[in-house]
DNA sequence: AGTTTTTGGTTGACTAAGTCAACCGAGAAT
DNA sequence: ATTCTCGGTTGACTTAGTCAACCAAAAACT
């Protein structure tokens, strides 16, 4: 049974991203999957900096800085410089990035329900603290690393 | 809570490749991820078909079609015309792809173990159907669809 | 001070994954 | 016999992700 995990989890996030990317299409948002996991960290982390989302999405840094010039070139989030650090770059929301992440926790919210439908909030975060800890197992360096 | 959802299955499955990856290339192996989840099928289902692939693991039939090649031209697989069906085409491992599956066993085995290291069974199994579920909610079409 | 190292970020070049549409030839249906 | 469907292939493209080289600012080190 267990051996099935793999391939669980692989289906799941083919569906979940099929199923965001047609909801969000919907709405008319045409952004890419991982550019909204960005802009997500951008509105939770103020004056967030591009290593920032590198650490917490786990994305490597060449993919982060590309990310970021497409979100400064469509305007949904805007750069100042640090007073203190001149390497280091603020990132935050434009106005018209509070308005396209208002409408992303809609297709957010329709997505999970949907997903969740016949399920129970506790399974919902059984699964998720299970997820968690895989997450920090497999993070975790072996003895023979 | 539950809002963490998208990030945690995201980020559990980018640290899965990335994990499964490291330990196959430590045993040697260089073929891609998709490539191991098409030989799975293979491997499992006799005289595996391109579309049985695309149907099993959800991908479209072009990416099934250029991952077949692939595997062709590695000599994991072989193919034979059906006897009564000139279109569709049977696949089935050769020697060096039984080879190879068996130590994809072990990685998938060692990657498995490492995952659920801190968990019981019980934990994994619950995991796994309430990935299912959701999956299925996913794939079953809305009433406004 | 001056030099090395680290840090934050950018770019090039590439592989892997996934999508969409056009297409072909073999069967089946009419 | 002609149309329709089916299994598969190809082209062209987007999105993800990786790795190494690079640059300039800023710490750290004698």
């Amino acid at each position: 049974m267990t051996d099935k995990l793999g391939e669980a989890l692989h289906k799941l996030i083919h569906s979940y991203k099929g199923k965001m990317k047609q909801t969000a299409i919907e709405s008319g948002i045409i952004v890419p999957f991982a550019h909204i996991r960005a802009l997500k960290c951008i509105q939770h982390i103020e004056d967030c900096s591009a290593t920032d989302i590198s650490k917490r999405l786990g994305l490597d840094k060449s993919q982060v800085a590309r990310i970021i010039k497409d979100l400064l070139n469509d305007h949904y989030i805007e750069k100042k410089q640090s007073p203190n650090n001149h390497r280091s770059q603020l990132l935050n929301l434009t106005e018209a990035g509070i308005e396209i992440m208002d409408r992303v926790q809609q297709v957010d919210k329709i997505t999970r329900k949907k997903m969740s439908e016949t399920l129970t909030t506790e399974q919902i975060e059984n699964f998720i603290s299970t997820a968690e800890t895989m997450l920090k197992n497999l993070n975790k360096p072996t003895t023979q690393d």
